[in-house]
DNA sequence: CCGATTTAATCCATTTAATGGACTTAATAT
DNA sequence: ATATTAAGTCCATTAAATGGATTAAATCGG
């Protein structure tokens, strides 16, 4: 249900539309800001006043436009105190990095290790290690962690991890199992009647689990070339696809959404894991393609690739053929502006675009006017774990005021 | 972006979810009411006299709970004034309903006309003259039309009809045609200076005209046994799909989105006017579900299959495992909670849910905890219509204001 | 059967946050 | 140097919600 609209849930919602715009509008002035909100200049230099003393936007001198009158200052994000961790547990790595508001890179670490080895308890106390590292060293910088969220690969349900295959884990609680790890340095004493008034409602978690591809979609939202409404192909084992319109994730009723991995290619194809027969996975997922090829890993079948490599350039044209032949369905269920190509994919651009592109113009453009554009990521790898330190970001600016009664950034002096 | 709050916003927003609540709970006392939205009594009050001189709401007695204390008054939508028009164009009829605040049908008109012969222009007279008629009966039941929806065979862009194949039409701008339709019997002089301000925001469209496969998904959710996540296939000429997410449509980037029909079920199948080859409408679709039963019609090939003929049978089951296979990837795709067959799946239900669920099932099992339910629409071809009064319906309980500010219903006396 | 209790709804003074116009400030144009 | 223009702040006002007190209409208990 949408929610009722109180004194203080309208400022809450000014806030965050004024800081929205901030983002959105590079440099403005508060007289713009007044302009686009129809909020009047009263109003917007109050609400920016509060902002200003958060941390989250900054004053960036005078903003002449050549024009007469006084020039207005100008405002922007900061990306001097608020900042986001972003985390990511895969088969063979562990990552994390570091955002600020404005979206920028504050540091990553990045830790090669077998998880398929390790528990899942011992894998959390590796991200749990390497993150308390980031977040130390990102206090350092003078940067308060506002929160974070842990990429995954596997369907999540609340802080659960249902199943992540590839992990070899099952029903994992993730949430409890890293709560602590962003409590400020020094815990306010509990106990003692507090000052404020113990606000009624709870802070929001410092720490979300989410969906690998998922985030790795957002992630090429936020820092690569994803447009507000695109189709995030992220082969990895197997084939996952994240859909962005208008800027927000399309998820499902489960939460299952995406699995592009089990569209059917061809119905008496091979058996695959899921029961299924002729599931893309089995044509185009990094094993089957490596097999195919006649490769081990992925590098070694670029540099055959590059070699003209007469098996290695067929198995990427089967490969891209049957890409082509599940992105036509998705296409006719989706309707996206664009697709995506990350993950495997993604180095492999160059000999998959082809089949993948004449495959899906053949079947689309008699009925549609405009075949989705196809792109490949810019950010391989790091998608995942940058989508998830983008969504905090995304969520602070969005309710900044939920940040702030969670203890978030006072002005320090 | 979102819309900044002032005053009038966080007003009009409050009267929408107190109206919206009062739909969802049944009848509800104003105590109630501020139970669930948050609000104080006080506020509720205020916003619930609005809606009552509005004739949105009405009191319907006291509401004994048998538990001591004062009873309250029960509130619930009143369906006294405020009704919708929707409006359908297809193949060969015409039809036309009005629906009040409740979601009563209160009349229906269907007429029985080819417009594959006849222009645009004749068939929007016609659609014209039987709106008419239904306005005019409406009112003299003494509601009042507050917006109307038009449900047209083929992708709609704000007004714009893109294509309508079956219809014959290509770029037939609808809105203006029928936009005098709703105005007020008697119109108030203009020019005078007007005693309210002329409100400064222009009052909404009284008519919008969207995709019939749309509407007919919206129709199920609203009137049918659609539930919040489902999709809704409707197989008329073409095979088209409804998704509905959390109680809204899913519409796409370009409002394209759900054409199952070209969803690929055997890569190298029968070719398609889309193209392509294999494509779930050579398998399902009315006309190829006919020529494979050898049957003239739907009403003919029920009556085959009922008498136990084997070449209907057959067509039946392989269309069945054609459906079931799209549907696989579709499940894949979208996760939807349930699945509703409608159109011409609907009296073919009994002979075509059998193998779509064992296809479905063999293919999705293995890793997912649901398999979507597989539900019959129980609307028929009343489906769009319904959803296209509905939608107008649903508009003015999320946005009262918008309504009323629109000239929509001050108290009569 | 009457008073106590309980819950519903309204009344009224107060609070919050936005508004709108006047005012101050800092530029460019003449 | 002065006029003009636009940015930003100040302040009295207004809209709409809040919270506590009050009135209303039931059931419960003796």
């Amino acid at each position: 249900m949408t929610q009722a609209v109180r004194h203080d849930s309208m400022r809450a919602r000014n806030l965050g539309v004024v800081l929205a715009e901030v983002r959105r509008s590079g440099p403005v002035t508060r007289a713009a800001l007044a302009e686009i909100t129809g909020l009047t200049k009263t109003t917007v230099s109050k609400l920016v006043a509060d902002l200003l003393e958060a941390g989250m936007v900054a004053e960036t001198g005078a903003a002449s436009r050549g024009e007469r009158g006084r020039p207005g200052t100008a405002l922007a994000l900061s990306g001097e105190r608020v900042a986001a961790l972003g985390l990511e547990v895969n088969v063979d790595y562990l990552s994390a990095c570091v955002v600020d508001l404005t979206l920028s890179v504050r540091l990553r670490r990045t830790q090669a290790v077998d998880n398929r080895a390790a528990s899942p308890v011992e894998t959390l106390d590796n991200v749990r290690r390497l993150a308390r590292e980031a977040v130390d060293e990102a206090r350092s910088l003078g940067l308060v962690i506002a929160g974070s969220t842990l990429a995954v690969p596997g369907p999540v349900d609340d802080g659960l991890v249902h199943s992540a295959p590839n992990l070899g884990w099952r029903d994992v609680r993730v949430g409890d199992l890293l709560d602590d790890l962003l409590a400020p340095p020094a815990p306010p004493v509990r106990g003692g009647p507090s000052p404020q008034d113990p606000a009624a409602t709870a802070p929001p978690p410092l720490l979300t689990v989410d969906n690998e591809a998922n985030l790795a979609a957002l992630g090429e939202l936020w820092f690569g070339s994803g447009r507000r409404d695109f189709l995030h192909v992220s082969g990895e084992i197997g084939v996952g696809a994240g859909l962005v319109v208008d800027g927000a994730l399309f998820r499902g009723a489960h939460g299952l959404a995406g699995e592009l991995g089990h569209v059917i290619v061809s119905p008496d194809g091979p058996p695959c894991r899921c029961g299924g027969r002729g599931c893309l996975e089995q044509y185009a997922g990094q094993e089957a393609l490596l097999r195919a090829a006649g490769a081990g890993t992925v590098e070694e079948l670029v540099g055959r690739l590059r070699g003209g490599d007469i098996a290695a350039l067929a198995a990427c044209e089967r490969a891209g053929h049957a890409l082509g032949l599940a992105l036509t369905s998705a296409v006719h269920l989706f309707d996206p502006g664009t697709i995506v190509l990350g993950g495997v994919f993604a180095p492999l651009f160059p000999w998959i675009s082809g089949p993948v592109r004449e495959t899906t113009a053949a079947r689309l453009t008699a009925i549609r006017d405009a075949v989705p554009e196809l792109a490949v990521s810019r950010l391989g790898a790091d998608a995942a774990t940058l989508g998830a330190a983008g969504q905090v970001i995304h969520r602070i600016v969005a309710d900044p005021v939920a940040h702030l009664a969670a203890g978030g950034a006072p002005a320090p002096r």
